[in-house]
DNA sequence: TGCACTAGCCTGTATATACAACCTGCCTTG
DNA sequence: CAAGGCAGGTTGTATATACAGGCTAGTGCA
């Protein structure tokens, strides 16, 4: 119940988001500036300041030197998904994770391979290919080539215990990564590896990943259509999650 | 070239990242306080605390009063894809979008429809489904239900001008949504409208928007397997998307 | 009429200062 | 020995002030 006063810059961007989400405040509309604000709410000028750097950061407003402040156009907000590691995706459903590593080796770069991790063809990677479980059922085969150079010491890893791209992570974390998903028949092996029927597709996500700039890892993820699923939420721009007052659960 | 000097907020905030990126700081580490920073950096107090705050706001540190600044722990990334607005999507290809109003009409919502709206079986939805071509070619069936006390004009609409999406988020800006991202077979209804073969799977999006904390809109979007797949990016917490310097194009 | 300049508002950054609230660890006291 | 309290460091918020730089409109001059 803490009645606790909320932070007068706080309150102020809650009325302005609440005037844009409203209507009242249209795109392009002309926002207070900072001097308005400092007589219109009795702040400082630095607490006006602030108010509208954050709502400029968190993208409702642009602003322009010399002339204002603007409600930004919400461009036909890209809405988001997030593709989560497959291990904390089924401990967070509050499942049991287990894996089969089916191989674990140095390889070369076929032409494919080679072209997504920007190395030249027959470089050295190695080779992951995991089969992963949802309280026992197959529910993702990771097929997953790793610049060698990257990450020497792969091959001495247990990936049941860490999944790849955890691992990867370690190494190096402020990872970037490049996300492509399709709808495709699997091959034989795929099909196999799955327990999947006859005529049942696979989502199948293609996940390269980039650290210092450099692509270090290229992984085909598949996943039997009718036991997987990708979910996402969408909440408008600096939404900040914190754990009080949790959205509609 | 212009060799115009940083602010120095932003050197101090792209020296720790730096060193978080490149391992010096690991996850939990302390990270200088906003006295030390005084004292290290020779700035003032409020420019230690700005770039500490932003640093937290963005998700690389974790502030704790009384206590000091440590470095986040990358809870294994949840990568990120962005659902774009399919005809944003194919302008930004620089292709073609043009679509076909099967069926626009008040309709009653059947009980699916009606749990996902949140309302009761049987209440007031228009029904919207629309094909979208990319360059003549059929990308996308778009099965859409809209709340009607949300868009009482849905009937109104040229939905060959403006999409429903853009529509929706035109009456209420700053909508919320919800995503399910699936592989399936399509029946035969969404097979001919898509002129896909047979055997070909579909990747089928599923989107609930919400205004004002009200669900107001469900569609379920099917795309053909072999002409159609969902890219994304990810970067790290705060890189701001500025004009300059656009990476790894 | 047309051009140059300037006044005035705006954002962007930076400093110095102040007070509240929080947490830890040490020290005092019972 | 244990419990309580206090000191000092830390974050969080807010103010007053200052200067630089961008943009616009209007003034005044040629």
């Amino acid at each position: 119940m803490t009645v606790q006063a909320k932070p007068r810059y706080q309150q102020l961007k809650e009325e302005i988001i609440g005037r844009i989400s409203r209507g009242e405040l249209r795109p392009s509309d002309r926002v207070p500036s900072e001097n308005e604000l400092v007589g219109l709410a009795g702040v400082s000028r630095m607490t006006a300041n602030r108010v509208l750097r954050e709502l400029n950061d968190e993208g409702y407003v642009e602003r322009v030197a010399g002339v204002g402040t603007f409600v930004a156009d919400f461009k036909a907000a890209s809405h988001v998904l997030e593709v989560r590691n497959i291990a904390d995706e089924i401990a967070r459903r509050g499942h049991r994770h287990s894996s089969d590593v089916l191989r674990l080796a140095a390889d070369r770069a076929d032409r494919e391979v080679a072209a997504a991790l920007g190395i030249r063809a027959r470089g050295r990677v190695f080779h992951v290919l995991i089969v992963h479980r949802e309280n026992g059922a197959p529910i993702q085969l990771e097929d997953r080539y790793i610049l060698a150079s990257f990450a020497p010491d792969t091959l001495a890893q247990d990936f049941q215990a860490i999944t790849p791209g955890a691992y990867l992570s370690g190494i190096s974390p402020l990872q970037e990564a490049e996300h492509t998903v399709r709808a495709s028949m699997p091959d034989e092996t795929v099909r196999e590896s799955l327990q999947m029927s006859a005529r049942e597709p696979c989502l199948l996500v293609i996940r390269r990943t980039f650290a210092h700039g450099r692509a270090v890892s290229f992984a085909r993820l598949y996943h039997p259509g009718n036991r997987f699923e990708l979910t996402g939420h969408y909440t408008p721009p600096g939404t900040r999650q914190t754990d009080k007052g949790g959205r509609m659960q």
